[in-house]
DNA sequence: GTCGATGCAAACGTTTTGCACACTG
DNA sequence: CAGTGTGCAAAACGTTTGCATCGAC
């Protein structure tokens, strides 16, 4: 449904490489436009809607909170990111040039990245058992993280 | 976080097994309590709290949906039943005597059931790799069936 | 000037919560 | 009769939408 998006390198060159791409079907650069592709790429980690919102008005406080939503659905329709469920809250959003699986820890909410070629064997299977086609990347994985699970094991009945 | 279940077999006689885990607990047993529980037996499939609602409802129409949330919630404490997020609409509950994950094509929608062995290699991977104790129940894996794979393939650019 | 993008407010669907009352044990 | 469970209404939450206006091209 979304086809994986051409490498993008960080820095501001990328900008301007995604706006290209929203210009070419037809799409107008504005600033809330321009502010939301430069905190996708600027911030380390995934972040909610509202968190890109909150960075996003701190340098233009009038972008309102649907308009980042409505540019974030544009942007996942171009390929360029993604979102993601990591669990009961909201979803979060990431440059979709990592293609990875997410694995959330239900004790702490810890959030790890786990390569696609971890998923391979499990691919495999679903495939050849139910002709099932895995994709990893719009849910999350759900388990304890070694952290709490050691801290489980070492005070049981907790 | 949830422990499992012990296995509750079909029939009148389980809903008095699940009624007196509530008792055990100092729990109440009311017309609702009853009729949840009944409906969670009864029912063939995974229901949404609203689904299940209704069935209740159907037999006692003073049931209010947000009762019906409260049982689920207690239910789903001891250890008798699951909730599920298939993909973005409403969570499904089912018994949680069956240890399973689900498989959601993301194209129609279809649940498919596959049994904890399916995942048994991701599992160790990711408990190799990560040490993360992976847990399949709480969150629905997506990607393409079977069917859908073929009609993409079909017809591409459908 | 055209038409796509925006701000705002309001609606949405699902779930949770505060409260007074009813009922179980 | 104690105190758990209930019905109801309203809020919470994340997200979407309708609409008039604004602004990019």
């Amino acid at each position: 449904m979304v086809e994986p998006a051409p490498q993008v390198n960080p820095g501001p060159a990328a900008v301007e490489q995604i706006l290209d791409r929203l210009r070419l079907g037809g799409g107008r650069i504005t600033t809330a436009r321009r502010l939301v592709v430069e905190t996708l790429l600027e911030a380390p980690h995934h972040q909610t809607a509202e968190e890109i919102s909150a960075r996003v008005q701190a340098k233009a406080p009038d972008v309102h909170i649907s308009t980042v939503y409505r540019n974030l659905d544009e942007l996942e329709k171009l390929g360029v990111i993604s979102h993601v469920h990591l669990g009961h809250g909201p979803a979060v959003y990431h440059l979709s040039d990592q293609d990875h699986g997410h694995l959330v820890c239900s004790e702490c909410g810890w959030v790890t990245e786990a390569p696609r070629q971890a998923f391979s064997a499990l691919a495999r299977a679903l495939k050849g058992g139910f002709g099932f086609e895995l994709d990893t990347r719009h849910f999350a994985v759900q388990g304890v993280c070694s952290h709490c699970g050691r801290a489980a094991a070492g005070q049981p009945a907790g």
